[in-house]
DNA sequence: GCGTTTCCTATCAATTCGATAGGACTTATC
DNA sequence: GATAAGTCCTATCGAATTGATAGGAAACGC
């Protein structure tokens, strides 16, 4: 139930991408991604290469090359990135929620499973790289975020 | 973002101890949970010692022995299973979200991470062992479970 | 004391995770 | 067309995690 660095460092770098799509437009290059977010560059290019292969961003070789959203910041999703760097949402031992097979007492057990990952979608699906950048999240997380001891440990 | 077998196990395990709490009260052995549910016996072992451990289960040795529920099934909550096998909820690089420090344009990020954890709480904290057995899930987890596209893969 | 069962320690192979190295290929610019 | 700046491919790396097993010490009921 972890967020990996994957996942953590590709949504910092389409930030900045994201960022810099309003500005102007030249593609930014993975050193220059890598400096402003503290990311270690060698790791992001690998990501940014798996980015590029799911369809999120463009990207320019040679001189004056690099990267670009491949859609407004605006359409694209969180949840979109995560299956992209991560794989799937909620996997249960590697198995898609719907389909783990269970007997006897946990025979209820998927519905829990196909709920939890209908929350996690509820967040990554209706937060956009945009919303993110403007800080202005959706009501339904905002609330989220807004519970009393959401910033709380337990 | 993935639901451990170590997770699935033990909720697994616990469940039919449930069951046995309810039909009646002598501990169940560590051999006999695994025959039901299907799981590995050793790894089991494991697994039941964290749980002793955290406090959710009782423990009695020798002939007769075995495990018992520490506190009535509608009162154990499945997060509580959870952070016991696996650890606290939505850690983001091993980090807490509401610590996880952001420069730029991943300002908000935080906000994110936080909405996220707290949507995994909404269904897991309110999740008993109890309501599984029964298959009657708190209405907030069971709309979830019943979105449109909840059961298909995206 | 005998069988049963928890519980502790160690170990294991496989996989994943985070990260780096080196170099091949592309492109703009001079 | 050389050159510098990029992407991108392949390989590798150590460390941690994951899922799992083995063997035996300790506790318990009878």
């Amino acid at each position: 139930m972890n967020i990996s660095a994957r996942t953590d460092y590709a949504i910092r770098a389409l930030l900045t991408l994201a960022s810099a799509q309003c500005a102007g437009s030249q593609p930014v290059s993975a050193e220059s991604l890598a400096a402003t977010q503290q990311l270690p560059k060698k790791f992001l290019e690998a990501i940014l290469v798996d980015l590029k292969r799911g369809g999120l961003v463009n990207s320019r070789r040679g001189s004056a090359g690099g990267y670009s959203l491949a859609a407004p910041a605006e359409q694209i999703t969180l949840g979109a990135v995560v299956r992209i760097v991560d794989g799937p949402l909620a996997e249960v031992r590697g198995v898609r929620p719907q389909n783990a097979e269970y007997v006897g007492d946990a025979e209820h057990l998927p519905v829990v499973w196909v709920a939890l990952r209908a929350s996690l979608r509820s967040v990554l699906d209706e937060v956009t790289l945009g919303a993110v950048l403007r800080g202005d999240m959706p009501a339904h997380v905002r609330a989220l975020a807004q519970q009393p001891d959401a910033w709380r440990n337990r």
